[in-house]
DNA sequence: AATGAATGAGGATTCATTCAT
DNA sequence: AATGAATGAATCCTCATTCAT
């Protein structure tokens, strides 16, 4: 079982990050947040990179998990499609800062090979889905990952907005706008 | 007519704030790039954050310009939707680092009001358009701010993907993107 | 009887300390060496600086009690340095650290009164039987501590030189050195 | 011309080392000593260990320099060593720290090839005169380095002695013990 | 008695900023 | 105007010590 602390420690560090970015986080204000020693730190993390890396990792497959969760493999694309988007929905609802986090750190230089892996998985998941509506025709032939970045980014870029209290959520919004993100892909 | 050391300043700050972010570049990285001495940005900007404001501004002054620029007030919303996209499209090409800063930092907690109210007067000529839009018919008539950031969002996302060489650019898939991103907002 | 953990605590502190320096060695390493808990050396001593103090204390005690085993009272000053010299080299087999560590650590700055004293108590048995000596007339009238420190000094060096492994050890040669050594003190 | 601040620094950590050694010493101890900020060290070396290594580096020149300086090659063996002893002794008058700082850093765990190397090229001088004497029949016929420690080790330790005000220098002393270190090594 | 997780003071090092040149 | 040496506050990290188990 996972220490109390660890999860404190990942908890305060994804808000911090989120919010500051990683070299706008002190390793102090992680320990503050988190009510813990600043030598605490070190016990679960080597350092703050393995940290940010850990962090990273870890959320990105909560994400993944979360979105592959009932899976609906022998429903049309769009129906998974649907699904995928509102899977994200629910997790970024439950999760605030996760999204704000992965989006604003997958490029980062201290992330390490492992790291960038996970978020290249999770992506190629979706592409999968993409390459498969393709195939059947109901989506646009362009590049899979074109497509995926197009919905991947409209639906961060929305949803930071939603946090930010600059645009009020509501069923018929989301719907609308997971309608928008299939418009943008889906096959003439 | 502003110096050139000031310039010289603007350029590498641009370029080590869109790869590293404000607080992972350091003024004297700074300095080295713009190969002056680091007393020398002192002599320019105030400190570290009056520079990034500064600069903020800056660009997305230039970004709103270019956009703005030509703009076909008699066409279609759908040719006005055209316009602006390949502007941005033109603008990105030849400012490979500004739209990584602009998105980077927009949110950021070091901005001050006016850096702030720069970037929303930029995306309230975007909304302004989608609203015509909206009266006439031709865009969704979900909330206008909605819809720009989701093409804002796409547009950004495909970009950086271009940037990182992981999708090479070309007419088509820059035409077929400008497709994707118009259809995520028109009315059905 | 003292505790099996005290002893490994001592052993793993000699080592450590006369391999790294007092600074250079912290309490955990010596924790892992000794294969203890950390904790557990403060139920040992008050804390480090006690230890260390103690392990003087505890090593000088030790290297005097060698030296002074079946000290021949009634022979010849030369046979009397011959016994000391031959003593010295037997303990130094035996006790590889030890006598590292009193030499590095003889004059540091954290050793309480009762540590020096205790180094003192042993260099003045060996001044007696130089004074002895000198009173004699087979030793150098120089003073007392001076020749000692001589003697002292040479021996020490020579051992590091043998216990780094730059100087190889036989019988012949460590004969060689006591008379050496006998030859600095010795009256003309 | 080498910078003064650079000088004061050395002069600061020579005199640090030698009485609490490396890892007793902190930077902000050398900064204070030194009269300069801790940030300035940085500016002349790259971090402690860097210092350190400098430092010993150019004690040891400077001592090997002294040593060699009008040194009697067409002397007899014996006129050498006193020269070399008494060059010593010059130095060791005029730089107390050095010889104490020597010493008890030439073993150490930090130090770099380089370092040991220098220290090794010192000791090599002294060993050719020795083994020049050794071939003239004047020097006793051990191996030369053995000599050269029992050498350097009685003498570091009388000068140890004297700086710690146990002993104090008179020419006849001294010549004393220049007397007895020659004892020592001499043929019988 | 023994442990080792937890702590926070203190150490090494960096960096925004100043200022003499 | 321009520089970059100098600074010391602030950063990351370590480690002597404590204490709940």
């Amino acid at each position: 079982m996972s220490s109390n602390k660890q999860e404190e420690i990942y908890d305060a560090a994804l808000k911090l990050f989120a919010e500051r970015g990683y070299d706008g986080t002190t390793v102090p204000m992680i320990a503050e947040t988190a009510a813990v020693g600043a030598g605490t730190i070190y016990r679960y993390f080597e350092n703050k990179e393995a940290l940010v890396n850990s962090l990273f990792q870890k959320v990105v497959t909560q994400f993944a998990e979360t979105i592959k969760n009932d899976f609906p493999f022998s429903s049309t694309i769009r129906e998974q499609f649907r699904h995928v988007f509102y899977q994200m929905v629910a997790f970024v609802k439950n999760n605030a800062y996760t999204l704000l986090f992965i989006d604003s750190h997958a490029d980062a230089y201290y992330l390490n090979e492992k790291s960038q892996k996970e978020f290249q998985d999770f992506l190629s998941f979706l592409t999968a889905i993409v390459e498969e509506g393709k195939e059947q025709g109901v989506v646009s032939p362009l590049p899979a990952n074109a497509l995926i970045c197009v919905v991947y980014g409209a639906f961060v870029s929305f949803f930071k907005e939603i946090q930010h209290g600059k645009l009020e959520e509501s069923p018929e919004l989301i719907a609308g706008i997971e309608k928008s993100c299939w418009n943008a892909i889906r096959a003439d």
